[in-house]
DNA sequence: TTTAAGTTAGTAAACACTAACTTTCAGAAT
DNA sequence: ATTCTGAAAGTTAGTGTTTACTAACTTAAA
């Protein structure tokens, strides 16, 4: 098959992968199976990598890319309330458009593996977490949720998020996230904007 | 060893594969370990079940105490709105004197496997977001909760549940899950009962 | 004394990974 | 422009280990 340059055979590979764990779970990602996929035999993995773990590390790396794309969208929304409703939004969005995503972040499995793992899901809960946690802190000052912790309603946010993704990944992504997601949504919505 | 009945020596095996699920996770649950950690050898575990999927759809079996032990406490509180916190309080409880179901009930790989298994999940997962439907469509007669979807806010509340034991069992279950949970819950009852 | 619960000793297949060889290709020297 | 060369990307053929599972034998107990 074709000689790909390492840069470009290693994303490839992280591609496979991705697809694998999404498609038949993280107990399918073996090295027999990615080299399949990837057209190499297997050996040529290792060219690119040290071993398996150093590709399930790869794998977390690609997450960050969600966080930065969330950073970006939250700061062009204009209206501190309005970026409550459209972070819950964008996750949807994001999760429909990359589904194999949520087979990541959703793989507790994945985390087990080594001990760098657990830290790396925790810091990523808890970074995302500081992201809607300061959204809220800024909707504040603009109303009066002066009663409440912000960081806790990001927890019911953040749990309500994962809770809905979930179930739309059980169900084999059969239905529109974005849709029945949000109009679930309404109810969370309703219940910070008439607190009084 | 001791010799058991095939009842005795089933819940003595499911005992131990839960355990093993627990420490070391779904991957560690291998025929080897379990006759290992059951103090037989490996055929001894076939006399008993029939191959490893069997063994695994019997751990799912014993989830299902959870539910019927939540129904009758939350039947035994009085007060509609008591109910709310109180079923809250309950799942921490029981998670924090049961830490191995969360290792089970938060693995995704462990559903995976198989068909049955992710509808097994599922049917979990809406059954627990039924009783608190339930729970909350009482409240809501006594209460004017009428412009919130009693079944949207079941899923806050599960949401809200799961991220927080989640968040709990990343740390190595490192604190109490009971104290920081409900401390938690209170931003989520404010929210509940301010509702206007 | 029959039968259920256990054993020993194995199977074939799959696993992560490696040593040693070959091919491709880009850039330097002719 | 063509050839040379060295390194990178790929191969074949294997390693030892672990996996789920089984056939055939033994032991204990009701």
């Amino acid at each position: 098959m074709a000689r790909l340059k390492t840069e470009d055979r290693r994303k490839n590979i992280i591609d496979e992968a991705v697809k694998i764990i999404h498609k038949q779970g993280f107990e399918a990602l073996t090295i027999r199976e990615l080299a399949y996929r990837v057209n190499v035999t297997e050996p040529a993995i290792y060219r690119h990598f040290e071993n398996k773990e150093d590709i399930i590390l790869s794998i977390m790396d690609r997450m960050n890319e969600f966080d930065e794309e969330l950073n970006k969208h939250i700061e062009s929304v204009k209206g501190k309330e309005r970026k409550i409703a459209e972070l819950i939004n964008f996750h949807f969005l994001f999760f429909e458009k990359n589904p194999e995503i949520t087979s990541i972040i959703f793989s507790e499995d994945i985390f087990r593996n080594g001990k760098l793992l657990p830290d790396k899901l925790l810091s990523i809960l808890t970074n995302r977490r500081g992201i809607i946690c300061k959204v809220l802190e800024d909707a504040k000052r603009s109303r009066e949720y002066q009663g409440l912790s912000s960081c806790n309603l990001a927890t019911i946010i953040l749990g309500f998020i994962r809770l809905v993704v979930l179930r739309w990944r059980l169900s084999g992504f059969a239905y529109s996230l974005v849709e029945s997601g949000n109009s679930e949504a309404k109810t969370l919505l309703k219940l910070i904007y008439n607190y009084r």
